[in-house]
DNA sequence: GTGGATGAG
DNA sequence: CGCTCATCCAC
């Protein structure tokens, strides 16, 4: 608040005076360092960013020298490249031909995968032939990425002190300004005296230094009117000790782990991420107060956070200029009449140097994803439960590495995405709580949601389908008995959790991004925001955004004719699951040879489908029935909606209720509810069934 | 709380 | 590109 104001008033006690020149800083303000307040002037911030993090992983995984060129391979494309393969020229997206060409002694590593019919992930030869039966695993660097931030963490002074945000799996920010207080009292005994009159607003007396040994950092020039003579302030050497502390941590990951990143350092997140992408690989920047200018002027406002979407295509278009010093010339007030006056001044801050978005200590996942694309796509209830058992093995398998067998966190909700065509759809349940976590649990919900899905209608051809689950609880008792419920919800979680959250709420997280109001307006093309309130006049369903992948079917807000149509299309499928649907024409290679794994196995007779159906397939068989006859009785009850009703039970949405698992009436022979099937489980460490057997 | 959407890596 | 993760907003 006010802080800004002192900070630019000359000190009372200034060289007029014949005395000793004062810093700019008060000793509040050094005071308010201590606390990581995020408007401390001398506040000091770093970004940490692992060098071409997967490709990294892959050369300390295989013990391939750093000089080597490699690159990490997804199906047919590259999705991270080192920087000596960089030097051929190898970008990210670039087909594997194209890189050979360019450099022929590269070598490429293919990601690791999930492969319908093996229990466990792996890195297998040829896979990236196997894109219709595997999907990609990103645990290795998971795990990678887990021993970094611990070693990050281990070079950090313990937990108050010390504010470690994992940003991404390769990124965290630090908020040093705590360690730097620390270190400031320590090497300046000067600091620890009172203030004179014991008045905090008196301004601290100036560090003694005149000359900074600066090291081998990337030091960004100073700002027009500076000069390198000038004596430098607190904030300088704060700066500076923070530039000692990233190249101390980097060299501690390097030292135990071999992985090289980079850093950026200055005096909030913005600057620091802008600076650790600054010089890579293997290098820190330091950009000091008085260099922000000049720093960010070079930069396309594009390139900061937040500003890389469509809200900085917004403001290119509307002030016709993609570059920060332009918009400098730009007044606030013109800024808020155009982009809001949240966004707009938000935006003119941000051009300026200012974020006081907060460093949140925090470093657990709140969610987990597990997805696949289909190419071709998918069209049939029961590939998609093949899937989703595969999706279900992901999730669990990481859940297990967060504790939950423990009880240490618990998922409180599982969710699906669909896509079809341009639609995309997600439903999601709560988990049914009481039980311990366990694949059949997850799977059985997933195929509950799935089912809703297809209800829904229009669900195939299906091109991508992911499943998550999501809002973590702390140390919430999976048991059954009198643990079960009496340990729920917030009681559960500890003290320091709890603490942590009311010190650094989410309700006082200044301008962490632009706060406006944005108007979904519906015009389809790539402006889909705009930020006033405008409506558009027109536009319910124009071309919508391609993307590359899947032109334009059909167009999306329809009536209940499609609904109509697709539920045709369903009830047509043979039970076989080889009924092609699919527009284009294709066959997905899932749907017509079983895995071999379930050839050899007792199968049952499905009297409707009048074929053998494996007793693995047995559940999702069920299911699929079971989806089908729901949506033939919706149909039914559309129809008859005015003249009939009697005849429709309300069994309309039994999964709504995902908790009465197994209730469900099956349509279909004398096997249990999916749920039932017991497996015996036997996830040995690490190791993770897929099969979903009856025992 | 649910479902859609943006944004970032 | 394909896959994760987080957050926000309208309902």
């Amino acid at each position: 608040m006010s802080s800004s104001q002192s900070f630019l008033e000359s000190p009372p006690h200034s060289q007029a005076s014949g005395r000793r020149r004062r810093s700019r800083f008060t000793h509040k303000q050094l005071h308010q360092l201590a606390q990581s307040t995020p408007h401390s002037p001398l506040r000091c911030i770093a970004h940490i960013d692992l060098d071409a993090f997967y490709a990294q992983c892959e050369g300390v995984r295989l013990g391939i020298p750093p000089e080597t060129p490699l690159a990490v391979q997804q199906w047919q494309g590259l999705i991270a490249v080192n920087y000596p393969a960089r030097a051929f020229g190898i970008t990210r997206f670039l087909p594997l031909s194209e890189a050979y060409e360019k450099c022929p002694e590269l070598v490429c590593q293919h990601v690791a995968t999930w492969k319908e019919g093996e229990d466990s992930w792996a890195y297998r030869e040829g896979a990236a032939k196997d894109i219709a039966t595997s999907k990609v695993c990103l645990d290795p660097y998971r795990t990678e990425s887990r021993k970094i931030l611990a070693c990050i963490k281990d070079a950090l002074p313990p937990a108050p002190i010390q504010r470690v945000e994992k940003a991404s799996i390769d990124e965290v920010f630090l908020d040093l300004s705590a360690q730097i207080h620390a270190i400031l009292l320590e090497r300046y005994p000067e600091l620890n005296g009172p203030p004179p009159y014991d008045d905090p607003t008196e301004n601290l007396p100036m560090p003694p230094t005149t000359a900074l040994d600066w090291a081998t950092d990337a030091l960004v020039d100073l700002d027009g009117a500076e000069t390198e003579d000038d004596d430098p302030d607190w904030d300088d050497i704060a700066t500076l000790i923070g530039s000692e502390i990233v190249r101390d941590i980097r060299a501690a990951v390097y030292a135990k782990l071999k992985y090289t990143c980079s850093g950026g350092i200055s005096k909030n997140k913005m600057l620091a991420k802008l600076g650790s992408g600054h010089k890579k690989p293997n290098a820190q920047t330091v950009i000091r107060n008085r260099a922000v200018q000049q720093f960010l002027s070079g930069f396309k406002f594009t390139k900061i956070r937040n500003l890389g979407g469509k809200l900085g295509d917004e403001v290119v278009t509307r002030f016709a200029t993609d570059s920060i010093s332009d918009l400098l010339t730009v007044s606030l007030d013109h800024l808020k009449k155009a982009l809001g006056d949240e966004t707009g001044s938000w935006l003119h801050s941000t051009i300026r140097g200012e974020d006081y978005s907060e460093v949140n200590p925090r470093t657990q996942i709140k969610s987990m994803l597990s997805a696949k694309s289909f190419r071709p796509a998918i069209n049939t209830f029961e590939q998609a439960s093949r899937w989703l058992r595969i999706f279900v093995a992901d999730i669990f398998s990481r859940c297990v590495e967060e504790g939950v067998l423990e009880n240490k966190r618990r998922p409180r909700t599982i969710n699906i995405h669909h896509r079809q065509g341009q639609q995309t759809r997600s439903k999601q349940v709560p988990i049914p709580g009481g039980k311990q976590l366990s694949e059949e649990l997850l799977f059985d919900s997933a195929k509950n949601l799935m089912a809703q899905v297809v209800v829904d209608g229009r669900a195939w051809p299906c091109s991508n389908l992911s499943l998550s689950v999501g809002g973590f609880e702390e140390g919430v008792s999976g048991n059954m008995g009198i643990g079960g419920f009496l340990v729920r919800g917030t009681q559960a979680r500890s003290l320091l959790e709890s603490e942590r959250e009311r010190s650094h709420g989410e309700g006082e997280d200044d301008h962490e991004r632009p706060p406006a109001k944005r108007r979904k307006v519906d015009t389809g093309g790539i402006k889909g925001f705009l930020v006033t309130k405008e409506e558009s006049s027109k536009g319910e369903n124009g071309d919508q955004e391609h993307d590359g992948l899947f032109e334009a079917r059909e167009p999306i807000h329809d009536d209940d004719n499609d609904y109509y149509e697709d539920m045709n299309n369903f009830d047509e499928d043979t039970a076989t699951g080889e009924t092609n649907l699919s527009p284009a024409g294709q066959r997905s290679p899932l749907s017509t040879p079983l895995p071999k794994h379930q050839q050899s196995l007792d199968s049952y007779f499905c009297t409707r489908c009048k074929s053998d159906i494996p007793l693995t397939e047995q559940a999702e068989h069920e299911d699929f029935h079971y989806a089908k006859d729901l949506a033939k009785q919706l149909q039914e009850e559309e129809r008859d909606s005015t003249a009939r009703t009697s005849a429709p039970k309300a069994k309309a949405t039994p999964q709504a209720s995902g908790g009465g698992k197994g209730k469900r009436g099956r349509p279909v022979g004398g096997g249990g509810p999916a749920g039932s099937g017991k497996t015996g489980t036997g996830t040995e460490k690490g190791q993770r069934r897929l099969a979903f057997g009856k025992g």
